[in-house]
DNA sequence: GTCGTCAAGATTGTCAACAATCGTGACAAC
DNA sequence: GTTGTCACGATTGTTGACAATCTTGACGAC
């Protein structure tokens, strides 16, 4: 919701299909994109190719590009790849915290626990957001971050529907407390094992759903 | 050393990086490489694009592309995204290894004993190999698989040192032994433990190369 | 009715030429 | 000696046309 226009076609190609504007299984179809976004066909290839790196275009020999259809067991590994890397993020992010970003941070949290208390899930759900970059800016682990970025990209189309899951924000506040917290502290195992648990319980839910047979 | 001639040109391209042909630093020109390789120039944009993505080439625009230079603390970078993403694929590994997987995987820990004691360092480090690239197998979790190979590639012009260096293997046989029994033992913690273990011990020696200011 | 063959259309892959851009060195002004 | 300007060479970026490939549907043989 606060998304300046991208600049390079990539991004602006990301950007279509991450707001599902170019839906899972859609042909990518080098002519009608280039007369879509007003560029040539190779630099459009480029971009095709670029996001077949990013797992979010598929594409085969001379039978063209599709967006990626992603499966719910999908959703599950990138999810616990992401907890594997948000984990080290959340340590690095104990180590390097200033005084300026423990203050922003334990705000951030008095935010979020009012935003819970007046039951308003979407400001919580955003304030989520901010938190998890803030941890990223804050760790200054270019190499985690750039994974996480990527891995949060490709889950999106199915993450969306967690954040407002009844009872969902009663249950991960104390744990985005935790977190907080230990990030405050300077506590680098503390701050890991908050951020991992936090995330592991988001893979069970996922898994419950696995299990269930939810939405292929 | 058991490589046989990649079938891409991306695959090709990266094989020497990889291998030292093209060194840290070495301009990629297009026109040059198109000769070397007998390919198109558009080809070659293409796997460029790609290596990119892969962190193994740099480019700017207008003024090309080159082998892209890894700083020591990059590589520490590198090795501890690799930490937290190996950790989950020898847990996964420990969840799901039959009993083929645990024959063989015994049957490789007596290699390596040997290999150690007959102070057989070259073999030693080729099980050492053989080990993690076993685990991803049974882990059978791609998406983790995936980021691993790539922060491997990367790291690789650093990672030869280690391998040789005096001691090492001594030090890390005991922690290979713990990775491996708790794998067949099925036990995924154990596993998890050990491999994290493992590996934040290979972080230390980089961290303690990085504070004495080893090359840039 | 089923299967194989073949032609047509759609789409990607490739190529060569041209345009745009950047770095470099020469040269002159001060 | 330093600095500014300019033209040139090297390299990437872009475009359009053509070749190669795959898909689809029709047609006919059995």
């Amino acid at each position: 919701m606060t998304n300046a226009q991208p600049t390079t076609l990539t991004a602006r190609l990301r950007a279509e299909i991450l707001a599902g504007r170019l839906a899972p299984g859609d042909r990518l179809i080098e002519l009608q994109l280039t007369k879509r976004f007003n560029e040539g066909r190779a630099a459009l290839r480029s971009a095709l190719v670029e996001l077949e790196k990013e797992g979010l275009v598929q594409r085969e020999a001379n039978r063209g590009a599709v967006v990626r259809r992603i499966s719910l067991a999908e959703v599950l590994q990138i999810t616990e790849a992401r907890c594997a890397l948000e984990t080290l993020v959340a340590q690095h992010a104990a180590r390097r915290a200033t005084r300026a970003d423990r203050t922003a941070l334990t705000k951030l949290l008095t935010s979020m626990r009012d935003a819970v208390s007046r039951r308003d899930y979407v400001t919580y759900s955003e304030c989520n957001g901010v938190l998890h970059a803030r941890l990223r800016e804050i760790s200054d682990h270019r190499v985690a971050n750039e994974l996480v970025r990527n891995l949060r990209d490709r889950a999106t189309s199915h993450q969306f529907r967690l954040a407002l899951m009844p009872g969902r924000a009663e249950e991960s506040l104390p744990q985005h407390e935790a977190i907080i917290n230990a990030v405050v502290a300077g506590d680098e195992l503390a701050a890991a094992d908050a951020m991992r648990k936090h995330l592991e319980s988001v893979v069970e839910v996922l898994q419950r759903w696995a299990d269930v047979g939810l939405p292929t």
